[in-house]
DNA sequence: CTGTTAGCGCGTTCAG
DNA sequence: CTGAACGCGCTAACAG
């Protein structure tokens, strides 16, 4: 391994004077710089970071924690997404990313404690969000940088969060069923306990209700994300004896379930029934018929998420902030006019 | 921070000894290593790690480079289910895991000689193979511990890689339909120039040679990876005059946009044309038809990486060596017996 | 069984 | 503008 004191002594000067050239110091001389550099493209040299994180007490690594994988969430092509975002600005800024691995709660409390506590990291990204989040409260008490991509459930002007406008997006999806003539409107969500799904479910019910449409409480469910969930969804709304016309789903991946379900029981997407989601994954365009789904921007999430975090790392002072990431409708084919089942 | 030397200070002994303590030294007496944790649990003492790595020049950590996104390869479920399976063992050995951030080529590659030069980590796991790789030939003229998943283009028997048999489980699969009584069998897979398409195909090629059945070149298709990729292998196959009644695909997310074709065109699977495929991602399970498919344990692809490479890294001589990870066929419903189109 | 000493490679005073 | 010296936190001989 070539170090600093190498290239020092190929060039002829203190070692001081070369980790100057490195950090660009101004007040050493053209030539010099000039020279050294010479001499650390010759030799191969590679700053070492152990040794220059032990000296400046920083790493320049972030931490990435996807939620306990018992969620099997982590499924859903959500994730390699919002891992891109997130490297985007890692890579340009020259930062590094660490995953987390933890598979249940507890092993990953006890990874972001050695992350925290070992200095792996400068600062972590939250990729999930829980009510009285051990995670959440241990980085909070330590106050060690973080932000959480979704809505924290509590302190939330306290924490810097990104996250879409959900109920927003939920009211104008939704609204572009009423448009199209929809009166009978279902919602199927995730769970209750996730902000995401409370807020697209409440933009849905604002949109409902200010249309003057029944608000029907059959119409509500909340299921498991995979699997078999959608199916189980599709059943407890065919059971109905006024069947909905018109289905916002809050997640393209739950759709995927749903549209299974449906075709089992023979009823054709857009024609019989029409549907909208989001998240606008790559599925959505691929499956027939294609999803009309709302584009989170997931990527854009991603990136934002680490700016935010970079900057509280470098000024701890820096205020929490919520990074509201623009959405937008993508339409396609799972919609048609007026259904009628 | 508290350091090693409060520790030492706190229980009136020297930092060499902590340092035992750490390492659980047998050499320490049970008394003082009592009384040294107790101390440490009390000042809440954590090891730094740069010092650490400093010192032992290790860091205990692997890095994961991710195909060049450019390739949408990144959307397929495979990376999340493989970074989990690399996730299970680093966690369990107490590694951790930095994930490659770079987009292009160019930038992939810089990265990977940041994390070598600047010892960032101590070993890495490819997550792709291309003919003639900068980034593998690098590791390679470096003589840096790395171990890739898949199979390599060159030096096979000198890299050690993590693979399925894909050539048994091609056949294997073909077999399926012959036995289900198919005859006319196409094959549709991604770049001919990946290995795993080769394989299956080749594994493909051998199980309808075999069967005596008829080997058509129009039957081979290969196309791009998502989007309109399936449709288009659709076309291409219903414009033939004798259509084939079994496709073998190469890969899960392709089959769904075969699938989407299939339905455009009104033709029904299993009905008409039976399917099969392979990785077994969850969301052949979520579709219509679900799909029959060979499991090639993704999670343990990723868990036997982390392994290989982390034994390789701790004795650099550890000869090169294949891990084959067995596969197995799920069957589902996108086959049935004796179609004709 | 334990303390002392000397680095690991780099950044940063403080002189000059 | 540059060098000498010290310290970051930890490990690894070498003594004892």
């Amino acid at each position: 391994m070539v170090t600093i004191k190498d290239v020092a002594k190929a060039t002829g000067v203190a070692p001081s004077t070369v980790s100057r050239v490195i950090a660009n110091n101004p007040r050493i001389s053209i030539m010099t710089k000039e020279k050294v550099r010479k001499a650390m493209k010759e030799l191969g040299y590679h700053p070492n970071v152990s040794a220059r994180n032990l000296a400046v007490k920083s790493t320049k690594a972030i931490g990435v924690v996807l939620p306990s994988s018992a969620d099997k969430a982590l499924q859903n092509p959500f994730f390699p997404e919002i891992l891109r975002g997130i490297g985007s600005v890692t890579h340009d800024m020259e930062y590094s990313m660490t995953l987390s691995s933890g598979i249940t709660e507890e092993e990953i409390f006890a990874e972001v404690q050695r992350m925290v506590y070992g200095s792996y990291v400068d600062g972590i990204i939250l990729l999930y969000s829980r009510l009285n989040d051990r995670v959440m409260n241990f980085l909070h008490d330590k106050n060690f940088p973080y932000v959480i991509v979704g809505k924290p459930y509590e302190d939330i002007d306290e924490v810097t969060h990104i996250d879409n406008d959900n109920f927003t997006a939920g009211k104008e999806i939704t609204n572009h069923l009423i448009e199209t003539g929809h009166e009978r409107i279902a919602f199927i969500g995730g769970s209750k306990e996730l902000f995401v799904t409370m807020d697209r479910e409440a933009g849905y019910q604002t949109a409902v209700k200010e249309a003057g449409l029944k608000n029907c409480e059959e119409y509500k469910i909340h299921t498991e994300f995979l699997k078999s969930g959608g199916r189980e969804a599709v059943e407890t709304l065919l059971s109905l004896k006024v069947r909905p016309t018109g289905l916002v789903i809050s997640d393209d991946l739950m759709s995927l379930g749903v549209l299974s379900g449906l075709e089992e029981a023979g009823i054709s997407v857009p024609h019989d029934i029409s549907l909208v989601s989001f998240n606008n994954v790559y599925l959505s365009e691929i499956i027939r018929p294609s999803l009309t789904t709302v584009d989170i921007h997931i990527h854009e999430l991603g990136a934002e998420s680490a700016k935010a975090l970079i900057e509280k790392t470098i000024d701890k002072s820096e205020p929490a902030k919520r990074i509201t990431v623009p959405h937008e409708i993508v339409f396609r084919n799972s919609v048609s006019k007026r259904g009628a089942l």
